[in-house]
DNA sequence: CCGTATCCGCCCGGATACTG
DNA sequence: CAGTATCCGGGCGGATACGG
């Protein structure tokens, strides 16, 4: 059973909006989801498992169901058979690609200037998307 | 002993550059501790325990250090009996601003229209700063 | 005044197996 | 295809006591 926001923010005991913007994508896999539905439109639930490798069925099921939740997508199911779920950003979903972009742009900056550029190889990102 | 960025970068093994900026500000206190010392400037570690008055005398040391080692805090040590200890932005912290700001606005409409403005009365932000 | 050190509970998230 | 169900380890962060 996935959490909901509100007992995300009495978990974490909410003191500023900011921290609200935060317990709605602090969650491990929550940026990439809402990047990939942000710039490439609806994705199938397969089609997000095979856009982010690494995560498990399980933990996209629950990252999509409190993004659900929190209304930032948009959850649809066809009845047909074989079934097919599609995923799309609602539109408090869309309001928050600027955002997005924005910690793209420092994230990338600070990581060139102060990360990566250090004789430490130890430390990679995977892929830059 | 408080882990470093690379640390914690190889702990979630980022996937893009975002996550990066959400590694950064992403610990419990970070968001309130950059946005007083980004809106107020230079502050005592007293001070600071103040402002946040939640915070445990452990936790903010150890959020301090970790926005020290990240480069986005400066810390600043008088030799004075008592001791005194300063803290400020550093130019990187100062870069954040724009972002918190954003995370800001985009949280309290959300708050406005989405979480508060509902039959349940179960959930409050604390102060709104 | 500004911290460390230590203990510890609890939630997040990974691995794996099973289902309509 | 698109999910549940269950088990489980590890790290984050709280409480408390001590130190320069």
């Amino acid at each position: 059973m996935a959490t909901d926001i509100r007992d995300r923010i009495n978990l974490r005991e909410i003191n500023c909006e900011k921290e609200l913007t935060l317990a709605v994508i602090g969650g491990k896999w929550k940026l990439i989801i809402l990047w990939h539905l942000g710039l490439e439109g609806t994705k199938r639930f397969s089609e997000l498992k095979k856009l982010i490798p690494h995560i498990t069925q399980k933990m996209l099921t629950n990252q999509l169901r409190e993004l659900e939740e929190d209304q930032l997508v948009l959850r649809q199911v066809y009845a047909e058979v074989p079934p097919r779920v599609e995923y799309s950003l609602t539109e408090y979903g869309q309001s928050l690609l600027p955002v997005l972009r924005m910690m793209y742009d420092w994230g990338k900056n600070y990581g060139e200037k102060v990360i990566w550029k250090t004789d430490d190889t130890s430390v990679r990102c995977r892929p830059s998307n």
